[in-house]
DNA sequence: TTGTAAGCGTTATCAC
DNA sequence: GTGATAACGCTTACAA
C-alpha cells in the first residue's frame, strides 16, 4: 500500500497526500481530515526509503563508541539515545573498538549509510596527530560530527566535554591543602581526556610550588585484579602513598583491593577517589568517592548542539561542563570548599 | 553521484554497474574491473535509499532492550552488535524502559523504519498474557523476531536462552546435598527468566523432599542499598540463612554487603552466588562466585538463528544453553559435581 | 554478456 | 488549495 492507494481512496491527488503526511504547504481542513481518516483506516505506513530518497535523510544518528558493554560508554549510549529519540532521531550503532583502521572504516559505513550526523562516544576518538584524526575532519565536511568528552578543532566538528583537568586539579588541590603530600595519579591511557586528567593534577603541585615526583604518576591499562596487584609491587619497593586519584572507577577499586591485600586501613591510612561515578563504586567496601563528570548533562548538550545544528543555528564548537564529586567511603577530608 | 555517472565513464549500461555492484549476475571480468576502476576513481559510493527501495531492506536489525545503560543488557548489545556486523547488518537501537505501551510504541516504529528483523534482549519483553504479547506475534507476521533469554511462542518467534532454571537447580541442589537447609532465593522479578530461576530453585527441594518456606524466597527490586537493608531488617527479625542465591548480581552485592554491615563471615558463615557472571561481582569482596549464563555465546546464536531465517533455513524455534559457573570468593563449598 | 526500460514510493516544481 | 509530472538512484525483468 502507498501515497497511490491513498488518494485513489480519498479521492485527492498523491502531491496532496505527501503534503497532509508532512504537515507541509496549505492543505484545506477538510481534505487534511479526510486523507488523514484514510490512511488510518487503511493502516497506511509511509516508505521510509521512498521518502530517504527524495528527502536524503532518515532521520538517524550514527553513535561510534568504542565498547558498548564498558560501563561508561553504555550509560553515555543510553542518555544519547533517549535524547536523540525525543526529536524523532534514531541511532546507528557502531562499537568500533579501538583499533584506528576499524574506525576509519566504521566512519566510511556510517556515511555510506546517509547518517545525519556521527557522535564519537568517549575521548579515545580523539588522535594525536593531525594525520590520524584526518577521517573524522573529511566526514565532517559531509555531516555534523559531535564528540562527546574529547577535544578536536576542525570546521562542523563540535565538542562536548566535561572539564577533567580542573576535576582533578580541585581534587588533588583539596588534599594538598590539606598538608598531604604523597598523592598517587593513577591514569589509564594518554588520550584527551587522560592527558588532561594528568596536567589537571599536576596543575595543584605547581600552583602550590611543589615538586611532583616521577613516581606519583602511573599510566597503565589492565583489570582491577592487575592494577592491584600493579600497586602491591609499588608498596614492597617501599613506595607508599596517603592518597590515590584516579581516571577511572575500576582502577580506583584497584587501589582499594589493593589496600585490602595489605591491610592499609582506607580512608584512615589512604584516601582513593575514583571517576565516572559508576556503579562499580558501589559495589566496593568501603563506597568509592568518585568524580562525577555529568555524563547525562553531557549526552543531552551533545544532542541539543546537533539539533541546533541541523536547525542551521550557530554554535560553539566547544562547550564544557564541569564536573562533581560523589563523596563516599574512600575518603574522609573535606572537600567543600573545592566542589 | 550516481550509477549514471559511473555507467557513462565506464562506457556501459547502468544495469552492468548495477550488477557489479551486487557481485550478482554474470559479468565479464574485464567490464567488471573496469567498472570497478571507475568506481574507486569516482569516489563513488551507492546511496542507501535507493538501494533500499529497489531491495525493500536496508540491512538493518532492531535491538529493543529496556535498558542500554544496564550491564547485562549492554553486554548483550555489544555481543549482538558485533555479530551482526560480521554479516554486514546495522543495528538500530531502541531503550524502550520497561513500560508496555512505549515497547509497543517502539516496534511499531521500527517495522515502520523497515528493519529486517528485531531482537528483543532481555525476558523482560514476555508478558505473561497473550494479550499483551500480541504486539510481537503480530511484528512477527512480518518480520523475524528473536528474544534473547526468554521465551514466547508465536510463529516466526524465536528464541535463544539460557537454562536458568537448571543453573539454579544446580546451585541449590548442591547446597542441599551439602547438608544445607537455609536457603534463601533472592529474584528481583517475575520475569521469565525470574520464574524460571525461582521454579529451577524449588526444584532442588521438591526433588530431596524437602519443604521450602516461603519466607526462603523474596521477589523484590532495588538498588544494592535497599537489598542490603532488606535483608539487615530480616536478619533483625532472627531470620538467618547459611547461603544467598540471587537472580543477578546487584542482588548478590546487596547480600554481601549486608553480611559486612552484621560482621557475618563471608563464606564462613553465609554464602552467596550471583547471576550473570558480571564485572559488578569483581568489585566486591570477596569478590562473587556467579553463575555464567553464556552470554557472548546466546548472542552469536541469535544472530545465527536470524542469519538462517533470512536465508530460508529452518530453524528450531527455541535454542537453550546451559550455564556455567564462575566460582570466586563468597563460596568454598565444592561445585565439581553440579558444574 | 550486455542494454533498455519499467518500476520502487516518495518529494518538489510547476501550472492551474 | 490542488493536481500533473518530473525527479531521486537503484534493481530487475525482458530483449538483444
Amino acid at each position: 500500500m502507498n501515497i497511490y492507494d491513498v488518494s485513489r481512496q480519498a479521492g485527492v491527488s498523491i502531491a496532496t497526500v505527501s503534503r497532509v503526511l508532512n504537515g507541509n504547504a496549505k492543505v484545506s481542513e477538510a481534505t487534511r481530515q479526510k486523507v488523514l481518516k484514510v490512511m488510518e483506516e487503511m493502516g497506511y505506513t509511509p516508505n521510509v526509503f521512498a521518502r530517504g530518497l527524495g528527502l536524503n535523510t532518515m532521520q538517524t544518528v550514527g553513535i561510534m563508541c568504542a565498547d558498548s558493554s564498558d560501563s561508561y560508554l553504555a550509560t553515555a549510549i543510553y542518555y544519547l539515545e533517549q535524547e536523540l529519540r525525543n526529536y524523532d532521531y534514531d541511532v546507528l550503532l557502531c562499537c568500533t573498538g579501538y583499533e584506528w583502521e576499524n574506525r576509519k572504516k566504521y566512519m566510511e559505513l556510517l556515511l555510506s549509510k546517509r547518517v545525519d550526523a556521527v557522535i564519537l562516544a568517549g575521548s579515545n576518538f580523539v588522535e594525536q596527530t593531525r594525520e590520524k584524526n584526518r577521517y573524522i575532519a573529511e566526514a565532517a565536511e559531509k555531516i555534523p560530527v559531535v564528540v562527546l568528552n574529547g577535544y578536536l578543532e576542525a570546521e562542523n566538528v563540535y565538542c562536548a566535554l566535561c572539564d577533567d583537568a580542573d576535576a582533578l586539579y580541585r581534587v588533588t588541590k583539596t588534599y594538598l591543602n590539606a598538608g598531604k603530600r604523597d598523592i598517587l595519579f593513577l591514569g589509564r591511557s594518554l588520550s584527551y581526556s587522560g592527558v588532561r586528567k594528568r596536567s589537571g593534577f599536576l596543575q595543584a603541585y605547581e600552583e602550590m610550588g611543589l615538586k611532583c615526583r616521577k613516581n606519583q604518576i602511573i599510566i597503565q591499562d589492565g583489570t582491577i585484579d592487575e592494577i592491584r596487584d600493579l600497586l602491591i609491587g609499588r608498596a614492597k619497593q617501599g613506595i607508599r602513598e596517603e592518597v590515590i586519584v584516579t581516571a577511572d572507577d575500576e582502577l580506583a577499586i584497584g587501589a582499594v583491593k589493593y589496600a585490602k591485600s595489605l591491610g592499609i586501613q582506607i580512608p584512615g591510612d589512604l584516601e582513593v577517589v575514583g571517576y565516572n561515578n559508576s556503579k562499580l563504586g558501589l559495589c566496593c567496601e568501603p563506597e568509592l568517592t568518585s568524580v562525577d563528570n555529568k555524563l547525562e548533562y553531557s549526552c543531552m548538550n551533545v544532542v541539543n548542539v546537533l539539533m541546533k545544528v541541523f536547525h542551521h543555528g550557530r554554535v560553539p564548537a566547544r562547550t564544557m561542563i564541569s564536573a562533581d564529586l560523589a563523596v563516599r567511603g574512600t575518603t574522609s577530608i573535606n572537600f567543600l570548599g573545592g566542589f
